[in-house]
DNA sequence: ATAAAATGTTGATCTGCACCAAGATTTTCT
DNA sequence: AGAAAATCTTGGTGCAGATCAACATTTTAT
């Protein structure tokens, strides 16, 4: 069972105490998707949190007969559907590997003792926490406001490796537009 | 000094040992702002997490020539730039106080000292935040999906009171359409 | 109370992008 | 390797909603 990552980003972060990274690390369990494997339903409470040792996986709604996509997770971050889990309440979203995966979890009660019994751990999840709200807030400003090129433009300027990774018809719905004008704004910038 | 609303809303939430409220609310000190008064200004860090006794403020951004509204906050809700608070990194947001406001805030460093001295407060600025995003991913969601008239029936669905609370061009800039497009819905919707 | 500023309304255009559809290409599975 | 499934491309069309503009109304400040 590959800790490594994990451990890599803990310290990177917030170096914990011996004791400390045991007891957080014993409470981690591997688990394995398929691609295109629906690993959270919309309507239940978000059992697990997730890390991510392989893979690629994405949190969507469904609205009426058109899918939302809210995130991409990947090899080295965590996943799962954050505020359900945290606040144990249903979600309306989905979570789905796009390829096979690799991941650790944690359950509920193992992450809610961790919180109560070192004050570090619950420290660092809220900075975490408030770290994806802000990552949010700064997507949610250019969903208000950026044009479909605009959109576009910043993708490919943040994040240009997407384009291999994930299948466009993904990115667009993460953008909010339609494939058909992913494809050919990515026409033009090719030239 | 009125902590009453304060008081009101941390019992609800958590109820706090005698002498955690009394460290708590010691941290927190009155101040005004003048209607159209702004806050805090693109790129400075959040120097307070402020508290609502009256009035209503909007935290939007500037991009390009328009304006985008992320939220806003009321009487008896928390204020500020909170991601850039809890960060303590510069924001790209603005925040601003829409009718005349009486608020209380508190300072970066009481904060960072009561959450490190007492778990209970730091757990419930955890959950408090994790609150605030689950509800941005849900208006999110919409933003990515649905079409203005769908967005402009939630609003009145979910918050009919902020009509006559809000001028309706903030309105219309927190949901991403144009004003003169609001008001064309709200036409429809009167008959 | 009055002037000035801000906000809201309404109609007439114009356009970005969704929608549709058919074929080309790539990826996945056995 | 080959068949089947999924994804991407590209052109044509239509419309939701942005933009423009002029006037009406409401709110604020003195």
């Amino acid at each position: 069972m590959s800790l490594e990552l994990l451990r890599k980003l803990a310290n990177s972060m917030m170096p914990l105490p011996d004791h400390e990274w045991e007891a957080l690390a014993a409470c981690w369990h591997p688990v394995q998707f398929k691609r295109k494997e629906v690993i959270t339903v919309a309507g239940e409470v978000e059992k697990y949190l997730y890390f991510v040792n392989a893979g690629v996986q994405r949190l969507f709604c469904l609205e009426g007969d058109k899918e939302a996509t809210l995130l991409f997770t990947y090899t080295g971050s965590f996943s799962g559907i954050m505020d359900s889990f945290q606040l144990q309440q249903p979600t309306s979203a989905y979570l789905e590997a796009l390829t096979a995966s690799d991941m650790l979890r944690m359950s509920y009660a193992d992450f809610d003792r961790l919180t109560l019994q070192y004050p570090t751990i619950e420290r660092w999840v809220r900075l975490g926490t408030v770290a994806a709200l802000s990552g949010l807030l700064e997507r949610h400003k250019e969903l208000l406001s950026f044009t479909a090129e605009q959109k576009f433009r910043k993708l490919l300027t943040r994040s240009p490796h997407v384009l291999q990774l994930i299948p466009h018809k993904y990115l667009a719905s993460y953008l909010g537009i339609d494939p058909a004008t992913f494809s050919k704004l990515l026409s033009t910038v090719k030239l």
